[in-house]
DNA sequence: GCCAACGTTGGC
DNA sequence: GCCAACGTTGGC
């Protein structure tokens, strides 16, 4: 089992959207990264643990847990005219775009940016790499460990 | 709103 | 295959 930081923007859909969605579930859809995509197509796995972070708002950081509960599948807005990830490049017979789904486990408090950069234990961590824009980003076992349990006392 | 960092695009 | 231009991300 892996593990993963997965970046939303509050004000679109926030750790209390996914609380409160149908089945505590929701379609990641609208990655446009290669590098992201390529690790829900090829990397995760049903199970998988994942920080839900909230990005570009006021106080960013994790704001809760989720888990991985499909494999990867075609991510249906890029069929979508109407959708602001409408791809006219992708074509029903060869997508481009893929995503898994994201089934709730619980909020926790939110530990902050700040708070995660303060902690040497997490100076390697993918997300807090100097110029990383990736939204979804490998989080190693012991950077789990430390945040759950000393960060989150969980 | 600014801007640094990065990914993507497209001309050559 | 290089690289300049452009667009996007995301913290501040």
């Amino acid at each position: 089992m892996a593990f993963w930081l997965m970046k939303s923007e509050p004000d679109e859909f926030s750790i209390d959207d996914l609380a409160s969605a149908p089945r505590k579930t929701t379609a990641w859809f609208g990655v446009r990264n290669y590098q992201a995509r390529n690790f829900m197509l090829k990397e995760m796995q049903i199970g998988d643990k994942v920080f839900f972070y909230h990005s570009s708002c006021p106080e960013p950081g994790i704001a809760g847990i989720a888990q991985v509960s499909s494999a990867a599948y075609p991510d249906a807005s890029q069929f979508d005219r109407k959708s602001p990830y409408f791809d006219a490049e992708a074509k029903r017979e060869s997508p481009r775009w893929f995503n898994v789904d994201v089934r709730f486990v619980r909020k926790t408090r939110l530990v902050s940016l700040a708070e995660l950069r303060s902690h040497r234990e997490l100076s390697k961590m993918r997300t807090l790499a100097p110029g990383n824009r990736l939204s979804i980003t490998p989080v190693s076992t012991d950077e789990w460990e430390f945040i759950t349990r000393r960060l989150m006392k969980l």
